[in-house]
DNA sequence: AAATCGGGGCG
DNA sequence: CGCCCAGATTT
């Protein structure tokens, strides 16, 4: 290390001391609190995540509570929160703690790595925060608040821009407690060393920082770019007989396994395609078409007038790598109960379920937002 | 190394 | 509207 980088580390815990956020998982030492925190942390501001924090560990208080309910539960108090597949893992590795190694945590990086969704961040975290280890974690406030101590010009993600921030940041955690190391960076990168608009004025490495010297701190980190969003269009339907409304649950695997939804098919969007509605009754036929077939009423339905489908609801969805339109249908002119009394066995992964009943059930946040906008006018009327 | 995987807040 | 957030996992 060519200047002093090395106290520093000292500096950053001294400021952290004195001005550290109140935030519920810093009231406790609980390891299983802080791993339930750190997992719903990823790529998940402060503010979001502290309701839900609040609200799972009143659900599951320890880590056997987690390892004993279903997954229903789980997902359902994660609703909202994004990234689904962090809840699964997360009860996946509860219960691997608690058949496996008798409800205790691992003590070590390899130990912890074993465990379903935790990565090279978490092991660290929780290791440094949780159980006094000089464990690195690294995570995007780290990788912003040292590119710009160091004014690293390439890319932050590379390998040995990487390496070189572990080696620093290796330094500080044996020099000082290792809890206060790891949360004192994370903790000036929120609040100080920010994205945009960093408060150099305020920060109390702004002596040592070499891109405030040089004026580019706002310019750094300095990221590869990202890939264009696909845009999909989805058609649902909603299907509703007797108080019941036909749902489906979307794949264990991919985007929002395991979520509950209208009834839904989606296809890719080409630029060409003009207006959305028609390709979305279009859409939405084929699915329909699927449905019958699939209740094994093909003939009686083919023998009863055509339906056609009048929209009822429209919205926007931005994911992080794709782009949803969706459409929602009703059918008019469909004999619904010949569909309701076939597919009461149920359809794949499709049920009927009493309307009113739909909240017990884990939606993405789009379905959600189309429920309530459908009921709320029904209310109404 | 690049893609996949949510949702929201902010300039 | 684009960017980013206490990342992990798969290809």
């Amino acid at each position: 290390m060519d200047e002093n980088f090395q106290e520093y580390g000292h500096k950053l815990v001294t400021w952290y001391r004195q001005n550290r956020r109140d935030l519920p998982w810093r009231r406790t030492c609980d390891v299983y609190a802080i791993w339930v925190s750190e997992t719903m942390l990823q790529q998940t501001r402060v503010e979001t995540v502290i309701p839900y924090y609040l609200r799972f560990l009143s659900a599951f208080p320890g880590v056997a509570d987690l390892a004993k309910a279903s997954e229903e539960q789980v997902l359902k108090h994660w609703q909202g929160l994004g990234y689904y597949r962090r809840a699964k893992n997360l009860h996946l590795a509860a219960k691997q703690v608690c058949q496996e190694w008798g409800g205790d945590f691992p003590k070590t990086r390899d130990g912890w790595l074993q465990l379903a969704g935790v990565g090279d961040y978490t092991a660290g975290a929780v290791l440094s925060i949780a159980m006094g280890q000089p464990e690195p974690a690294i995570d995007g406030n780290v990788l912003r608040v040292m590119s710009r101590l160091l004014c690293i010009r390439e890319p932050v993600r590379n390998t040995n821009v990487v390496r070189r921030i572990r080696k620093l940041l290796e330094y500080w955690l044996t020099n000082d407690v290792p809890s206060d190391v790891t949360q004192s960076i994370m903790e000036l990168g929120a609040i100080v060393c920010t994205p945009r608009s960093p408060q150099c004025l305020l920060c109390p490495l702004a002596e040592g920082c070499r891109a405030k010297r040089e004026g580019c701190a706002a310019e750094l980190p300095v990221k590869v770019a990202k890939a264009a969003r696909k845009k999909m269009l989805v058609s649902a339907l909603w299907l509703e007989h007797a108080g019941q409304l036909l749902i489906e649950q979307r794949p264990e695997e991919g985007l929002l396994g395991g979520m509950w939804q209208l009834p839904s098919l989606s296809e890719e969007r080409t630029e060409d395609g003009g207006s959305e509605l028609p390709s979305a009754l279009r859409l939405a036929e084929s699915l329909m078409e699927r449905l019958v077939a699939g209740s094994l009423l093909a003939d009686e339905i083919s023998e009863s007038p055509q339906p056609y489908l009048v929209p009822v609801a429209t919205e926007k969805h931005v994911f992080t790598h794709l782009e949803w339109e969706v459409h929602v249908c009703r059918p008019v002119g469909l004999a619904l109960e010949k569909l309701f009394g076939q597919s009461q066995k149920r359809m794949e992964l499709m049920i009927w379920v009493p309307v009113e009943d739909w909240d017990k059930y884990a939606w993405p946040r789009v379905y959600e937002k189309i429920l309530e906008k459908l009921l709320s006018e029904r209310v109404n009327i």
